[in-house]
DNA sequence: TACCTGTATACTGTATACAATTTCGATTCT
DNA sequence: AGAATCGAAATTGTATACAGTATACAGGTA
């Protein structure tokens, strides 16, 4: 049985805010707000039934992750995310990405070697099956790793906040062809690199991942955008 | 005549939250709200002379500027920056300041290396009559410039609110003893990089820059913790 | 017709009121 | 004495009320 959305609220989230900030989150991922659309703080409010307050607050943190743009005492429009957009997100990821594999790398040890292999050697079994979900969860993993491994708490923060905003473009780019190979094999050289003790090899490397993810989101949102 | 604090409020920020955010970041630097000092809404929304409404969406602000520290149900706590902290932003900054001057030293034209110049001469000038303060804001001018020239606009704001942390503890390292002459020296071998069209160059060189800004904050960190 | 201008309406910004939770001290029990 | 428990006070979370501002539209004027 369905549980209801009041019980929901509390489940997962302890603060309403939060809850609302991912339904929002949602919503806009899911098209249901669009691009350029006007959000009526007394409407969404009543919608979602909860109050204005922690509405607001939730908008607040959308406007800082750059989901929402606030113009004072106009209220908040949903983001259009541009190709403009996707480069300035990638530049940054590109870098801090290469950034978090450098420090990893400086202590990295045998295990942390053979879970990236393990990662990666799931990768090509979903690839296999063709499953674009589970590819992309997993890929995020083997990322997730060295972000977390770098040991740098910000870095890991700023990084997931900022691909939050393109998390639809990123999904949808691995249905291009070829895609999944790519990837894998990339992330074999920069396993390499790690067993290597490579820190600015693993970097470039990584810097480079990122930016061909760059480059097929951006062909993936040129055909959507004719489409 | 003095104004009054009921008109500053409006003069300057036609937004309560963010004079709010303004204030609370100005009491955490002055130390009137010290590390570990837990907040209370209603005492500090009564003393600002507002509302818990501005208050708190100011909160949701300074938490994920790092200023503030928010347990659910429990408020918000004041943020001590550790050694740790220091760290984890200068690593962050310098790969970003990095790839914003590589970035930039793609569409750099005469003018602007021009325009470099002229603050480094501003800041000889300014460690001539050893004026820390007006020192740090060329100096901020400086990196500001390529900084925005990168054409990234996420990367410069995300460094603002990156350096806004520590704003305090990087003016107080400019107090050092050859501080002034050792940015000035590494601020020219930059604009020579940028002169050479070489961007990788110029990269490295701010990266390392920053590194030494790293430094030096540290160096004054642990004279402080000391006494 | 094009352009003001005034007014009604809708919406955001701020303050206040109420509910739920946590904190802390007094009290009791072991 | 120390741990556990209960309850009042304090504090946060949420809802609502009110005030000020922007928008849209009708009517008037050049």
């Amino acid at each position: 049985m369905a549980i209801s959305v009041e019980e929901q609220k509390i489940r997962e989230h302890p603060l309403l805010r939060e809850w609302v900030a991912d339904a929002v989150r949602d919503m806009i991922a899911k098209g249901k707000l669009k691009p350029g659309e006007h959000i009526c703080e007394t409407r969404l409010a009543s919608e979602l039934g909860i109050s204005r307050t922690p509405l607001r607050e939730a908008i607040r943190l959308l406007e800082t992750e750059g989901f929402l743009h606030v113009v004072p005492r106009r209220g908040a429009v949903v983001r259009d995310i541009s190709i403009k957009d996707v480069t300035e997100i990638y530049e940054i990821k590109a870098a801090m990405e290469g950034l978090s594999a450098r420090l990893a790398a400086r202590h990295f040890n045998k295990r942390d070697i053979e879970r990236l292999k393990e990662i990666n050697n799931e990768l090509a079994k979903l690839a296999e099956k063709n499953d674009v979900n589970k590819f992309f969860k997993m890929h995020n993993q083997f990322h997730d790793y060295f972000l977390r491994a770098s040991g740098n708490e910000r870095l890991y923060q700023m990084n997931c906040s900022l691909i939050e905003q393109i998390h639809r473009l990123r999904l949808l780019s691995f249905t291009l062809e070829g895609r999944f190979e790519e990837a894998i094999e990339q992330h074999e050289k920069i396993i390499k690199a790690f067993e290597k003790r490579d820190a600015e090899l693993a970097e470039r490397l990584v810097s480079e991942n990122v930016m061909m993810g760059y480059r097929a989101v951006t062909t993936k949102l040129k055909q959507a955008k004719i489409a």
